[in-house]
RNA sequence: GGGCGAGUGGCGGAAUUGGUAUACGCGAUGGACUUAAAAUCCAUUGGUCUUAAAGCCUUGAGGGUUCGAGUCCCUCCUCGCCCACCA
């Protein structure tokens, strides 16, 4: 008999499927819809990797098994194709970043279809096509119109390396994420998004979606919101007034001094002329630092004394003004009281010996003593001393009442903080949208008017970042020098790109409508398939293109261009493969398992997908093994045997009712259990249930004493094959069409339908125990009464021994599970 | 420091949510087939005592609740991920 072989079959039924188009999804179709969403992946020079074979094999198993139940599936794909390493990759190879772009496009569609994910090509696209890039910009101008996106000149975080600037959530541990540089900062004029302006929204809008917890936490404390007042100090001998955030309003009495981060704009305002050189000499010390060494939470607190002092709204008691690099200038006001109930206050209090006192103290009497002699920083909520009228009063009554007091005296406000920062939008980079703006002398930022878009990139000659902090564009002057759209006298475009994070943050909606050229989608196929039913991706990007596109989708929602208030109906983010060491994949480990290299060396896609799908559930990070891929070959051959062992033996016996009901029941529980599982994403299990199965196949096939039908069970391996399709599409269509001699694909047929009745067999195993210990195991028929079993079990030797002499005290009666004596 | 999560055989992992712990797969050992190897098939495979039957022990550690705990509660230990001077 032949052995199953990929080679034979995998490309031949590829090529077969795109011919019949039978993964098309029909826009405005009566059926259900299903909007099956997997990350579109970056076309890098390497080609697909094994995390990406995961999230896309795992979508396309989900994606089959909806259309196979009825629905209407849309599982598209594109390219994510601007970026740095893109950018990168055509410097260091001297090719242009649209032909890089291109030949890796190609590979990865190669790659793709190698897997034989069921995905509608007629939908797809690049970001960095101009026909998808005109409706990024003209997006961009919607948030510009909306003033959503405004120009300033401030400190970004900027990467030497790659020579641009970066959003906050790019930098990690003060890092470029991708090139891992650390990062400077630079005053440089910017393109900003407001995306603080929807920072309730997007916490709030997480209620109305499934996401994991963990996914959703992630956001919330991304967004980091947080209740407080915002204090007015009066700086003494001055009008200057210094603006703090707190959310500590209660220990406003222990307040024993200012501090302002050394870029507080006030500064200069307010410093004492003695003091003048010192301040001086120590924000330009800090300048030289690192935004790593500044960001070490164990270093000294350094600070100056300013000279100044503030005046306390609470008590009207004078305070020094120091200026320190612990405070950061982009959070809050960029000014705070220090006072003895803050960790790090406290320590710069005490470094700096600033005289402090205590405002608040523990209940018990032991902690309070040692907090009031100050031994020990109490950080905690508890009650109000030296703190005049409000004394004795919890922190959270204090904090509304000195809050109420400070509002009515002018002197505070309440107030919403929020750890999110507005989001850079400017790229100093070539391969990027262009920001189609146009300065005027005149009329200053000038939106391109919609009838010019896009604006098309330039090609150069030299795609290299400037050292001046510009951009390429920025040398061409073809295209710099413009007309302004509303004076026509001359002007200069915006020469900053877009960052890669702008084409992701919509993509989803042009699958929906993805050749239309007089709108980013049409208004009816976006009612129809919005929303995206289920989004798979990493867990990498929850707090940055997840969230970004969901600030894009509401803001859209806002601007009624699109039907819903929230993108993704539901998130899951796959776990990460590890190489077989355990440890993350790398080049430079060489831990690295190729997805391509697997398929062509003869194990196939099937057996690649059934490896994936089964190693683990799809959200465990796990390390990958080898060794697998022989277990889910075998596995497949084993199918591929059977059936043909099947179609070969030559008999039609007439079998027993009870034999015909057997294999009827065994299917009807896997039907159940492989439908089930699928639902909850539990695909090992499901595929695990599969194989149980074929090992009782084969036990019943081969056991003589059993009555052979084929026509049973030619009906039970054709549901089977149904069941495998969604896991190892390939093998199944070969099976279906060319040995069960179907003309249709399994691809297009139904999911298998069974009677619910075959669920609850006629005899079950029921637990015998004495004492809550397991003595033996009794089948049954289902429903047996307590009576009838105590009798049973009591006259069992492996049961009676245990109990001998002894009185049984109680006696616990599970239907259908367990009996258990207790003696 | 904050948030989230996890500890089960040699390994990846199951366990219908409190009811046969170790499903399924890998690996290993023995056997069949073969001149031989590969492939395939069959058997065994948590530990321990034992010729065997039978028993005892076992889900990171310790305690608790319960007839019964991998699952629930308390204490502790270890590991992973994300964030981190956020006032």
């Amino acid at each position: 008999m032949k052995r199953y072989n990929p080679k034979d079959i995998e490309t031949k039924w590829q090529k077969v499927w795109q011919e019949d188009k039978i993964y098309q999804a029909i826009d405005f179709a009566e059926k259900k819809k299903f909007v099956m969403l997997t990350e579109f992946p970056y076309p890098s020079g390497s080609g697909i990797h094994i995390g990406h074979t995961r999230e896309y094999t795992i979508g396309d198993i989900l994606a089959r098994y909806k259309r196979m139940n009825g629905y209407n599936v849309l599982f598209p794909m594109g390219f994510d194709a601007f970026g740095l390493p893109t950018e990168n990759y055509a410097i260091k190879n001297k090719v242009s970043p649209i032909k890089a772009t291109d030949d890796n496009v190609a590979i990865f569609e190669t790659q793709l279809k190698s897997l034989g994910l069921s995905i509608d090509w007629q939908r797809t696209f690049k970001t960095s096509d101009p026909s998808y890039y005109k409706w990024t910009q003209w997006l961009f101008l919607r948030f510009f119109k909306a003033g959503l996106v405004y120009q300033d000149e401030t400190f970004i975080n900027w990467c030497p390396f790659c020579k641009t600037g970066l959003a906050n959530e790019e930098v990690i541990n003060g890092r470029h994420e991708r090139c891992d540089t650390l990062v400077e900062k630079k005053l440089l004029k910017q393109w900003i998004m407001r995306i603080t302006d929807y920072a309730d929204r997007l916490i709030e809008g997480l209620k109305t979606v499934d996401y994991p917890s963990k996914i959703a936490d992630q956001q919330i404390n991304w967004i980091g919101r947080s209740n407080g007042a915002q204090i007015k100090f009066n700086v003494s001998g001055s009008d200057k007034i210094i603006e703090v955030f707190s959310t500590r309003i209660d220990t406003i009495y222990s307040a024993a001094c200012l501090i302002l981060a050394p870029e507080h704009p006030m500064i200069k305002d307010i410093v004492n002329p003695k003091h003048k050189q010192t301040v001086n000499d120590y924000i330009n010390s800090v300048k030289l630092k690192s935004e790593i060494d500044r960001q070490n939470i164990d270093k000294d607190r350094t600070g100056v004394f300013s000279g100044a002092y503030a005046i306390n709204p609470i008590n009207s008691k004078l305070i020094p003004i120091w200026i320190a690099d612990f405070v950061l200038v982009n959070y809050g006001t960029g000014a705070v009281f220090g006072d003895i109930h803050d960790e790090r206050d406290a320590t710069f209090l005490k470094t700096h010996n600033i005289d402090a006192t205590v405002s608040v103290v523990p209940k018990d009497q032991q902690l309070r003593d040692k907090v009031v002699s100050m031994t020990d920083i109490y950080t905690e909520d508890g009650y109000l001393i030296n703190s005049e009228r409000f004394d004795g009063l919890t922190s959270a009554k204090a904090r509304e009442e000195i809050l109420e007091y400070l509002v009515s005296k002018g002197q505070a406000q309440k107030k919403v903080n929020y750890r999110l920062r507005d989001w850079i939008f400017s790229r100093q980079h070539y391969w990027g949208e262009p920001i189609p703006i146009i300065h005027c002398p005149e009329h200053g930022a000038v939106a391109v008017p919609d009838e010019d878009l896009p604006v098309e990139l330039p090609p150069v000659d030299k795609y290299e970042p400037t050292d001046n902090g510009q951009s390429p564009l920025s040398l061409i002057d073809s295209f710099v020098n413009t007309k302004c759209p509303i004076c026509q006298q001359p002007a200069k475009r915006e020469t900053d790109t877009m960052p890669n994070w702008a084409g992701s943050s919509w993509y989803y909606l042009r699958y929906f409508d993805a050749h239309n050229d007089l709108s980013f989608a049409d208004k009816d196929k976006l009612d129809y398939w919005q929303n995206v039913d289920l989004y798979l991706g990493g867990m990498e990007h929850t707090t940055l293109h997840l969230l970004y596109s969901r600030f894009w989708h509401q803001f859209l929602y806002d601007q009624k261009m699109v039907p819903t208030p929230e993108p993704y109906q539901a998130r899951r983010g796959q776990g990460i493969i590890l190489g077989p060491d355990g440890l993350k994949m790398s080049k430079s480990k060489g831990n690295v398992v190729n997805p391509s290299d697997i398929i062509e060396s003869g194990y196939g896609a099937d057996s690649l997908r059934l490896a994936i799908a089964f190693i683990a559930p799809y959200d465990l990070t796990t390390p990958w093994n080898p060794e697998i891929l022989g277990g889910t070959y075998r596995y497949l051959n084993r199918v591929w045997v059977l059936v043909d062992q099947i179609i070969l033996r030559d008999s039609n016996q007439s079998v027993s009712e009870q034999e015909d009901k057997n294999i009827k029941q065994i299917m009807a529980n896997l039907i159940n259990k492989v439908g089930n599982d699928i639902e909850l994403m539990n695909f090992n299990t499901a595929i695990a249930a599969l194989m149980e199965t074929l090992n009782g196949f084969y036990k019943i096939f081969n056991d003589v004493a059993i009555n052979f039908n084929k026509d049973i069970w030619l009906d039970a391996i054709s549901q089977y094959i149904k069941l495998l399709a969604i896991f190892a599409p390939h093998i199944s269509e070969e099976i279906w069409r060319q040995k069960l001699n179907n003309k249709d694909s399994v691809h297009l047929s139904t999911w298998p339908v069974f009677n619910k009745n075959l669920l609850s067999t006629d005899n079950i195993t029921i637990i015998a125990q004495v004492n809550g210990k397991m003595r033996a195991t009794f089948i049954l028929p289902t429903g047996t009464g307590q009576e009838e079993i105590t009798k049973l079990v009591l006259n069992d030797q492996r049961v009676a021994k245990f109990i001998d002499q002894k009185s049984i005290k109680k006696t616990i009666f599970v239907k259908d599970k367990i009996i258990n004596f207790v003696v």
